[in-house]
DNA sequence: AATATCACG
DNA sequence: ACGTACGTGATATTT
């Protein structure tokens, strides 16, 4: 008979260290389970064992055992993090079949050590799998241990101890009682490390035959003086190191025999933890029972028939869902499934009057948009649904959501498993929606968006690609001169955008000073340069060119290479991507284009209106700071934002005590860095950095901040609570965001979700604002019948093309519905321009 | 695939 | 003693 016997706690305790965090949307760390499963599963394959035992330390020991006082003592409690996930791995195992074993007052090794006993009879075999070289004693000839190391397993016989050690491996407790371990408090011989012991028991053989001969042995009187001090010491750790071989467990191998898997309960622990690629893995590997599970669970199921959707009976349609991608379209209808490939029969679908359920609208309301029509009835949005409720997952496909709302994904429809699930997707998705409040957000913000997303992509906005070239080479000859000063003063060619050969050139080879390092070297960001540009021309050379080098591959050459035929460029605008709520944009991303620098402002001259047209660019004034101040309550930063002054020169003549007329700009620039602080979850260390003072000084700008605003304070307290006791944070608008980073343990990780917490509630509400506003203008100049699109947005700024003879009344309608979109306690007014390009539309 | 850097709100 | 503001995406270099 061979064993597998695993050393549960130290493997887990690997797993949780090696792998980075991984936790599920509900915060429940998941990463050692995932880790341990995975050295499971391979030592299984490799070892192939008859049995298998799992073994874990148990705490509270109720009687007394030699190591119970040592182990309390020395061992801190582990992380909160870690111990979450113990009972977890002991239910997954015992669902797989897998003996775990725990025996109140002996740790794990002591198991291993039993077992390994147990499993000296002549056909026997015995594998440990562990972390801890403790258990390198317990190899023998029917013993082998398999370390988990961070490069992979390595095997211990006898023979590769003998190797490493040089000894037989029952001699490694006698290192152990002279050297000590500290990690399990046993103390060996006071100044006897690792080199001596080894020596001394190569030549003694053991601690026993050391004391016999310690008067005639040939030592340093130094070492004699040592061990014969430490005698009692060294029989004492011989004693606590030496692994129990008796442990009262069950010795017999029947105990230890795979049982059956318990498919359905391990499937659901590991759906309820959403370890959806451990569980594909692990329950597929019992295909009988399995397969005998989806039998009995598709009997209860509808039987769909598929076949192709004819254009006569898309009206008959009452009430479908749909899933249109790549051109297909998939509809599931009563008990059949009907799919087209016709863009004509598609399109009837889609603007027909049924009302539809659907997984990713976007690409169905382009297509009709491209065709010049307007999807109709489209009331519920699977992957929208999916992203409000969970808006850390990176993942919204119709598996994963089955998977996390513990729908049965149908993987029994041949090729048509996503729509086959959706209707039951869509139910769960609805119930939970209401039951989370978040039903106008879906049906009122996020569902309407989606329709104008949809319009701004498939309008797109011109671009002028002759400007950019010619911008583009004038850049790059500026490029090719700084690239010859750059060599020449350094003296050497090099690669300027290595931040690694750049660190050589700068600070050995020019000896510049290094002020910060990252964790592969120096650090060469325009921080870090700009300190130091005034010691060596070369240093501003740099800055320059990498600006320059920026521009010219991200945005000119970047630029060029996602123009369509008809010189516009098509953003695509993701609505589930980020954790606050803002959408994103890709291909280009049009949402940092440059702005701040004036070289780089130039590429906002090549994003023009059509002939005929003009660009109108609305922005609101710091909205974040005006959401803030509406949903804390605090009347005296209201009251700023209500007399509609300069909300920067205000704080700072409040917080300094000061007339306005007083306030410097240096003043200003303070309350401005504080004021956006605030809203970032603030910090002294980094507010110090920002402005250039001391860190006690911004400690006292922060500290005259909140007590001049206090209900700020109030709020973001209240805030930081609701999310520990929650697991989120909400916008006024109900838009969620979960932070399982504040139940961490790590300080680091725990204060960046504090931040964090500070921060979703602002810049969701402030992302809510704007999505609201992007519909109403968007109803509006659809109902105005204006030749006016809305093309861009840009987080607190939209950009409509509209015909020059339409620009003033799709302007005023922008403003309007911009200001009016939401109401709150103080006014968001938007600021309208207009222009031929966005540079121009600028102010 | 990860890291460093830098563009935006 | 340590790290140090929130949210994104694209590029070049290095592993």
């Amino acid at each position: 008979m061979k064993i597998l016997a695993i050393d549960g706690n130290s493997i887990m305790n690997r797993a949780f260290y090696g792998i980075k965090m991984l936790s599920n949307s509900k915060g429940f760390f998941t990463n050692a389970i995932t880790g341990f499963l995975n050295i499971y599963t391979k030592e299984f394959s490799e070892v192939k064992p008859d049995c298998v035992a799992v073994a874990f330390d148990l705490k509270a020991p109720t009687f007394r055992h030699k190591k119970v006082a040592s182990y309390k003592a020395n061992r801190k409690g582990m992380p909160s993090e870690l111990a979450q996930q113990m009972p977890m791995i002991k239910k997954i195992l015992k669902a797989m079949g897998v003996t775990v074993i725990e025996c109140e007052g002996w740790e794990a090794d002591d198991i291993l050590g039993t077992l390994s006993e147990a499993f000296k009879g002549e056909d026997d075999e015995c594998c440990i799998v562990t972390g801890d070289r403790d258990s390198l004693q317990l190899v023998s000839d029917k013993t082998t241990v398999r370390l988990a190391t961070n490069k992979g397993t390595v095997i211990y016989d006898t023979d590769k101890i003998r190797e490493v050690y040089g000894l037989e491996p029952s001699q490694l407790i006698e290192i152990k009682a002279l050297q000590g371990d500290s990690s399990d408090n046993i103390s060996g011989v006071a100044g006897i490390g690792e080199k001596t012991a080894l020596s001394l028991i190569q030549q003694f053989g053991s601690v026993d035959g050391l004391y016999e001969n310690l008067e005639t042995a040939s030592l340093t009187p130094s070492v004699k003086a040592k061990l014969t001090n430490g005698k009692d010491s060294a029989y004492e750790s011989r004693w606590l190191g030496t692994i129990v071989k008796d442990a009262p467990i069950e010795k017999s191998c029947c105990a230890y025999k795979l049982r059956e898997q318990d498919t359905k309960e391990l499937s659901d622990i590991l759906s309820d933890l959403e370890m959806f690629k451990l569980k594909e893995k692990l329950v597929s590997d019992s295909p009988a029972e399995a397969v005998a599970e989806d039998k009995a669970k598709l009997s209860d199921l509808a039987k769909y028939t598929v076949r192709e959707l004819t254009a006569e009976e898309v009206d008959g349609i009452s009430e479908s869902c749909f899933i249109y991608e790549n051109g297909k379209l998939e509809v599931v209808y009563r008990d059949e499934i009907l799919v087209s490939e016709d863009k004509a029969v598609i399109l009837k679908y889609l603007t027909c009057e049924g009302i539809k359920r659907c997984f990713a609208a976007k690409e169905a309301f382009k297509l009709c948009f491209e065709n010049k029509e307007e999807a109709k009835n489209i009331m519920f949005c699977c992957d929208l649904a999916g992203y409000l409720l969970n808006s850390q997952s990176s993942d919204y496909t119709c598996e994963n959501l089955c998977s996390c709302y513990k729908v049965h994904y149908r993987k029994d429809v041949e090729g048509h498993s996503d729509i086959a699930s959706l209707p039951s997707l869509c139910e769960r998705l609805e119930a939970e929606i209401k039951l989370t409040g978040m039903d106008k957000l879906l049906y009122e913000i996020e569902q309407p968006l989606c329709e104008v997303l949809a319009s701004m992509e498939v309008d797109g906005v011109k671009i002028d690609i002759e400007g950019v070239e010619s911008f583009g080479r004038q850049i790059k000859d500026d490029i090719d001169v700084l690239e010859n000063e750059i060599y020449a003063l350094a003296g050497r060619e090099f690669n300027i955008s290595s931040p690694k050969q750049l660190g050589v050139v700068l600070f050995e080879e020019l000896a510049l000073p290094c002020k910060k390092k990252t964790k592969s070297g120096y650090s060469t960001n325009a921080e870090v340069l700009e300190s130091i540009a005034n010691l060596h021309p070369i240093v501003p050379k740099i800055l320059e060119y990498r600006t320059l080098t920026k521009l010219s591959s991200t945005y000119v050459d970047g630029l060029l290479k996602v123009v369509c035929d008809d010189g516009r460029v098509r953003s695509v605008f993701k609505q589930t991507e980020t954790r606050t709520g803002r959408i994103s944009s890709t291909e280009p991303n049009v949402q940092n284009i440059p702005v701040r620098k004036e070289i780089g402002r130039n590429m906002r001259k090549f994003f023009v209106a059509d002939e005929g047209k003009v660009l109108l660019d609305a922005d609101y004034s710091q909205i974040e700071l005006r959401v803030l101040a509406a949903v804390c309550g605090d009347e005296n930063m209201q009251r700023i934002f209500l007399e509609g002054g300069d909300i920067h020169a205000s704080t700072a003549s409040q917080v300094f005590d000061l007339p306005i007329d007083f306030i410097t700009p240096e003043m200003r620039r303070a309350a401005k860095a504080v004021n956006f602080g605030i809203i970032y979850g603030i910090g002294a260390f980094s507010l110090s950095k920002d402005i250039g003072v001391s860190v006690a000084e911004a400690k006292k700008y922060i500290q005259g901040y909140l007590d001049n605003f206090p209900k700020v304070s109030e709020f973001m307290d209240k805030t930081v609570e609701d999310g520990i006791k929650n697991g989120y944070v909400t916008t006024l608008f109900g838009r969620r965001r979960y932070i399982p980073e504040l139940l961490s343990s790590n300080k680091m990780l725990q204060a960046f979700g504090k931040r964090a917490a500070m921060n979703a509630p602002i810049q969701g509400a402030a992302a809510d604002i704007i999505k609201i506003a992007m519909v109403k203008v968007y109803r509006r100049l659809k109902e105005e019948k204006l030749d006016a699109r809305l093309i861009l947005q840009v987080h607190d700024e939209l950009i409509v093309e509209a015909s020059e003879s339409d620009a003033e009344r799709a302007s005023i309608a922008l403003s309007e519905e911009m200001n009016k979109a939401v109401s709150l306690a103080v006014p968001i007014p938007a600021d309208v321009n207009r222009g031929k390009s966005w540079f121009d539309a600028k102010d």
